[in-house]
RNA sequence: GGGCGGUUAGCUCAGCUGGUUAGAGCGUCUGGUUUACACCCAGAAGGUCGCAGGUUCGAAUCCUGCACCGCCCA
C-alpha cells in the first residue's frame, strides 16, 4: 500500500466527514442497555456562520462525546440551531432594504415567508461547517427552535406558567431598542461607561418671582416630559417649596414639587427632575405620587407630538435644540463633564431608551429558588467550580424577565385578545370564541417571545417534550453542557429554571465553562478589529485535526485560549509526524511483502512473544507499558475536562516515546528481518492502540490511518470511532522494561551529549568505556547494538568504578567516557566545572535540610528518604567529577 | 460601588492534595541530506515564579496587604 509522503488532510478529511454521517455511526440508540451519555449543543444562531469560538466549543464537546462513545456508552450529541429573533429579522430586513422594501410593505405573513426562504437557503451553513469539522453529532435528531414540536413545547410552557401565575402581562418601564424597534430584557442591554455631561437646568418656582430650583440631568431632552420636581422631605433648604409648583421651561407647563426619597439631599442641589415616562426611578416615583406619564420620545427614538415644537426630531438632535433654547432663556446654568453609564442594545449597539409599555413577563423568583438549590446541593456541578458563584450572584438578584418582543420572527405569544370585551385568552391552540363574551372576534397577540425563552427549553423540547418519548427517558437529564460564560445567565440559568420546573429534574448534571479564543496579542477576536480566525480557512490550510489540536493544547479549564498560526503549524507538524510513522510501518511491511495485520487482542497492552525464543522484545514490553501509562493519563485528563493535558500527554507519547525511541529501536530489527515477526505485530498493535487514544482529538487522521492498518475487516468495528478507548490496566505496567529502557535512554543521551560537546563529526564512530557496578552493565550488554546505532559509539563494558580520567560523564547508574582527541578536553573541563557547581549547590541544600531536627521530625518518611538518596547520588557524582578533573 | 479571574523562560501557557534540580510548545543558539518525516534529527542556552509581609521543618502552591491587567454585575 502506497502512503503519500506528505500529510495532506484535505485529501481525506471531507471523505471521512461524509462517510461517518452516511454510515450512521453517530446515531444514538433510542433504547439501549448501555449507559447513556447525552449532551445538547448550545444552538448557534441559524443565520450565522461558525467562528473559531464555536470550533473550540465543538472540539471540546466532540472530544468528550467521542471518548464516551468509545467507552461503549449510548452517546448522543444533539445538534441544532436557534432562530435568533432579532438577529435574523435584521439580516432579512437588510436584504430587503437592498431591494428598497421595508418589512411593513410586505406585511407580517409575507415577511415571515421571506425569512423562511432565507433560512432554507442559508440555514444549512452551520450544519455543513460542523460536518466538515468532524463534529460527531446525531443529525437524525437535529432540531430548530421554530420546529413544530419545539413550538408546541413553547406554547405548552407559556400556558402552564401563565396558569400558575408565573407569566403576567403589564405596563412597565422596559428597555427598548429604537433601532430594532423592540423591547429587550435586562440581559440584552450592554452597559458601558462613557464620558458625557451633566447639565444644570433652572426652573422658576411658580408664584415666587426670582425663586428658582436647579436640577441636574445627563439627558436634558427628557425635560420635555417632566411632570414634577422632587425634593427630599427632610431637606430644610427647600421647606418653602412644599406644596408649590414650578414652571417647566420650553413647555409652559406647571408641574408640582413633590416630596420623595428619590431626591438625595447630598447629591447635586438636592432637587431632581421627574420624568416618569423615561426613567425607571422616576417611573416608580411617578407611581407613588400619581404623576402623569408624558411620553415625549417614541419607540423610534423620535420626539413625539407631546414634545411640542421638538416633535419629529431625533432624540439626540432634540437634545441639542433643547439645550440651545434653554441657554437662550438663561435656564441652562452650568455644563460639566460627567462620566456616566449608558445602556446599548447588545445586538446593534444603539443606545437603548427606557420606555413604558405593556409587555409579558416571567416571574422568576420562584423558579430561581429551585435552580439555586440544584447547584447548592450539587445536582448541577459547574466546572471550573468558581462559576457557581457568578451563577448564585445573578440568581439571588434576579429580576423578572421581559419575554415579549415586538418582532415578526419567532414564537408568537399564545394569547388572544377579544376585540369585543378585551378579555385575554391564553391557550395552546387558537380559541374559536371568547371565554367571557363568546365573541368570535379574536386576534392573536402581535408580539413574539424572546428567543431565549425557547432556548431555555432546549434540553427537553429537543427530546420530544411535552410527549413522554423514549428519547426523553433515555437522555434527560443530559449528562453535560459545554458552553461559554457569556451565556451563563442568558441560557444556562434559564435552562436550569425551566428544566426543573417542567421536568422535575435538572437539565444537565455538569456544566463545563470554556474560555475565550484570543489572538496572539491576547485580544478578543472581533470582526471590527479584523483579527478573527475563520475556521473554514484555517481548516483548509492546516487540516481540521491540526486546528483542533492547536485549540485543545490551550484549552486548560478556566483560561482563555490563545490561538496563533504558529501553533496550528506545529500541530500540523505533529499530524505529519504521525502520518510518517504510519508510512514507515506500512512501507516496511510492503517492502517485506507482508500484509498489514493486527493481533486479535487489541485492548490488552500485551505484546506477542517471539515463538523462537519465547521472549518479548524489550522495546515492545516498554512501549506497551508506556502506552498503558499514557492511557491512564489521557482518560483522566478527558474525564476532568483537562483537554490541554490530554493533548500534551498524547503529543509527548507519540512524538517523544513512540517515534523518537520506539521506532528508532525497532529499525534495528526491521533492518534484519524481511518476514513477519512478533516485532512487526507489536509495533502495529502499539500504533493502533495509540491511534485510538488520539482519536477523540484528531478524528480524521486517526480514522484514515486506522482504516489502512488492518485488512482483517470482519474482526473489528467499521470505524475507529466505535473501537474501544484504551483503558489503564494495573497488570500491564512493566516496571522492569521501563527501568531497562530508561537506563538505555540515559546511556544514549549521555553519549550524545559528550559527542556534541566535543564537537565530534556525527558520522564518526568513537570508542568509549562504560563503567558500572550495577544493572547498567547488563543493560548495555543486552542493547549494545542499539547503543551503537543511536549514539554512534562503541562501548567497552567494565564492571568497575570509574578511574581518574578526564571527560567522564555520569548518570546515576553508570559512568561513561569517550576516547576523545586531546583538543576536545578543554570544552569538557568547562562543562565539568559547571556540573560541579550545580552539584555543590544541591548538596548544600539537601544537607541543610537533613541536618534540621525539625525537618526530620515532621516531614513524611518518603520525602526524607528521597532526599537522602538524592544526596548520596550527588555526592557520588561529585566524587567522580573531582577525580576526573585531576 | 460589588463580584470573579490573572501576573511563572523571549512568546503562549501547564504546574492537581504545600515536598526532592519548576515543565511543555513555539522561538533562539550549535551541529546534522542517519532513505518514515527538513512539517525532520541530535544537543544546548534561557526562570530572584508581580511586590511586601505572614503561616510552615519546607511556599510558585496556603493566608494578608499592595501594584498592575482583564472580565462580569450594578
Amino acid at each position: 500500500m502506497q502512503i503519500e509522503k506528505v500529510y495532506e488532510p484535505q485529501r481525506f478529511e471531507p471523505h471521512w466527514a461524509q462517510w461517518w454521517i452516511d454510515s450512521g455511526i453517530f446515531r444514538a440508540a433510542g433504547t439501549s442497555a448501555a449507559r447513556s451519555f447525552s449532551l445538547v449543543i448550545p444552538p448557534p444562531n441559524v443565520t450565522g456562520s461558525l467562528h473559531i469560538g464555536h470550533m473550540l466549543e465543538h472540539t471540546e464537546i466532540d472530544v468528550t462525546i467521542r471518548w464516551h462513545r468509545m467507552l461503549g456508552e449510548n452517546t448522543l450529541w444533539l445538534p441544532g440551531t436557534d432562530h435568533a429573533g432579532i438577529a435574523t429579522q435584521m439580516v432579512v430586513e437588510r436584504k430587503l432594504a437592498e431591494e428598497g422594501i421595508r418589512r411593513q410593505d410586505l406585511g407580517r405573513e409575507a415577511f415571515e415567508k421571506r425569512v423562511w426562504e432565507w433560512k432554507a437557503e442559508y440555514g444549512d451553513n452551520i450544519k455543513r461547517q460542523m460536518i466538515r469539522m468532524g463534529a460527531s453529532c446525531d443529525w437524525s435528531r437535529e432540531r430548530f427552535t421554530l420546529d413544530p414540536g419545539l413550538s408546541r413545547a413553547v406554547r405548552e410552557v407559556f400556558v402552564r406558567l401563565y396558569e400558575k401565575g408565573l407569566i403576567y402581562r403589564g405596563e412597565y418601564m422596559v428597555n427598548r431598542c429604537p433601532r430594532c424597534r423592540t423591547a429587550l430584557s435586562d440581559l440584552e442591554v450592554a452597559h458601558a461607561d462613557v464620558q458625557g455631561h451633566m447639565w444644570h437646568l433652572r426652573y422658576p418656582v411658580h408664584g415666587l418671582p426670582g425663586r428658582f430650583v436647579t436640577v441636574a440631568t445627563t439627558r436634558p431632552e427628557t425635560m420635555l416630559g417632566d411632570t414634577a420636581v422632587a425634593i427630599n422631605p427632610t431637606d430644610e433648604r427647600y421647606r418653602d417649596l412644599h406644596g408649590r409648583t414650578v414652571d417647566l421651561p420650553l413647555m409652559d407647563r406647571e408641574i408640582p414639587v413633590i416630596l420623595d426619597e428619590l431626591a438625595d439631599p447630598e447629591f447635586g442641589t438636592g432637587v431632581v427632575k421627574v420624568t416618569p415616562a423615561h426613567d425607571p426611578n422616576d417611573f416608580e416615583a411617578g407611581r407613588r405620587h400619581n404623576l402623569a406619564k408624558i411620553q415625549v420620545i417614541g419607540e423610534d427614538g423620535v420626539i413625539t407630538a407631546a414634545g411640542g415644537k421638538y416633535a419629529g426630531l431625533d432624540r439626540f438632535e432634540a437634545r441639542k435644540q433643547v439645550l440651545a433654547d434653554l441657554c437662550a432663556l438663561g435656564a441652562l446654568v452650568k455644563t460639566e463633564d460627567y462620566a456616566l453609564n449608558i445602556g446599548k442594545c447588545a445586538r446593534c449597539g444603539t443606545i437603548v431608551e427606557p420606555l413604558v409599555s405593556t409587555q409579558w413577563f416571567v416571574k422568576t423568583k420562584p423558579l430561581a429558588e429551585k435552580a439555586i438549590e440544584a447547584v447548592e446541593t450539587g445536582r448541577i456541578v459547574f466546572v471550573p467550580a468558581n462559576w457557581s458563584k457568578t451563577y448564585f450572584e445573578w440568581m439571588y438578584n434576579i429580576r423578572d424577565w421581559c419575554i415579549s418582543r415586538q418582532l415578526w420572527w419567532g414564537h408568537r405569544v399564545p394569547a388572544w385578545h377579544c376585540q369585543e370585551c378585551h378579555e385575554i385568552i391564553v391557550a395552546r391552540e387558537a380559541p374559536a370564541k371568547c371565554d367571557r363574551c363568546g365573541s368570535a372576534e379574536l386576534e392573536q397577540d402581535t408580539d413574539v417571545l424572546d428567543t431565549w425563552f425557547s432556548s431555555g427549553l432546549w434540553p427537553f423540547s429537543t427530546l420530544g417534550w411535552p410527549d413522554q418519548t423514549e428519547d426523553l427517558k433515555a437522555f434527560y437529564p443530559t449528562s453535560l453542557l459545554i458552553t461559554g460564560f457569556d451565556i451563563l445567565f442568558f441560557w444556562v440559568a434559564r435552562m436550569a429554571m425551566l428544566g426543573i420546573e417542567f421536568m422535575g429534574d435538572v437539565p444537565f448534571r455538569q456544566v463545563y465553562i470554556h474560555g475565550l479564543v484570543r489572538d496572539a496579542e491576547r485580544q478578543k477576536m472581533s470582526k471590527t478589529k479584523g483579527n478573527t480566525i475563520d475556521p473554514l480557512i484555517v481548516t483548509e490550510k492546516y487540516g481540521t485535526d491540526a486546528v483542533r489540536m492547536a485549540l485543545l493544547q490551550g484549552a486548560a479549564p478556566g483560561t482563555d485560549i490563545v490561538l496563533t498560526e504558529e501553533r496550528m503549524e506545529s500541530s500540523r507538524a505533529f499530524a505529519n509526524k504521525i502520518w510518517n510513522a504510519a508510512r514507515f510501518l506500512l512501507g516496511k511491511m510492503e517492502f517485506c511483502g507482508v500484509e498489514p495485520w493486527l493481533p486479535a487482542r487489541l485492548e490488552d497492552f500485551r505484546p506477542e512473544a517471539d515463538p523462537a525464543t519465547g521472549a518479548v522484545p524489550i522495546e515492545d514490553r516498554w512501549i506497551f507499558s508506556r502506552l498503558n501509562a499514557c492511557a491512564a493519563q489521557a482518560n483522566r485528563a478527558i474525564e476532568t475536562y483537562r483537554y490541554h493535558e490530554a493533548a500534551q500527554v498524547l503529543w509527548h507519547f507519540f512524538w517523544h516515546e513512540f517515534c523518537d525511541w520506539y521506532l528508532e529501536l525497532k529499525k534495528l530489527e526491521f533492518r534484519e528481518n524481511s518476514r513477519l515477526t512478533p516485532g512487526w505485530c507489536n509495533a502495529l498493535a502499539a500504533f493502533e492502540t495509540a491511534l485510538r487514544l488520539l482519536h477523540p482529538a484528531m478524528p480524521f487522521l486517526t480514522e484514515e490511518l486506522w482504516q489502512r492498518l488492518a485488512t482483517d475487516r470482519a474482526a473489528r468495528p467499521v470505524s475507529i470511532a466505535l473501537a474501544g478507548y484504551p483503558q489503564f490496566r494495573e497488570d500491564a505496567a512493566d516496571a522492569e522494561a521501563e527501568r531497562e529502557i530508561g537506563i538505555l535512554q540515559e546511556i544514549v543521551t549521555v553519549a550524545r551529549t559528550l559527542r556534541t560537546e566535543a564537537k565530534l563529526d556525527p558520522k564518526l564512530q568513537v570508542a568509549g568505556v562504560l563503567y558500572s557496578l550495577g544493572p547498567a552493565l547488563d543493560v548495555a550488554r543486552r542493547n549494545g547494538e542499539a547503543i551503537r546505532k543511536l549514539a554512534n559509539v562503541n562501548l567497552e563494558l567494565k564492571a568497575e568504578a570509574a578511574p581518574k580520567a578526564p571527560g567522564i560523564r555520569s548518570g546515576p547508574e553508570f559512568d561513561l567516557a569517550l576516547h576523545l582527541p586531546k583538543a576536545q578536553e578543554d570544552a569538557q573541563r568547562k562543562r565539568d566545572e559547571k556540573e560541579r557547581e550545580q552539584l555543590l549547590k544541591n548538596i548544600a541544600n539537601n544537607e541543610r535540610q537533613l541536618n534540621d531536627e525539625k525537618f526530620l521530625g515532621r516531614a513524611p518518611a518518603h520525602v526524607i528518604d528521597g532526599m537522602r538518596q538524592k544526596l548520596a547520588d550527588y555526592k557520588t557524582q561529585l566524587g567522580k567529577l573531582d577525580t576526573s578533573a585531576q
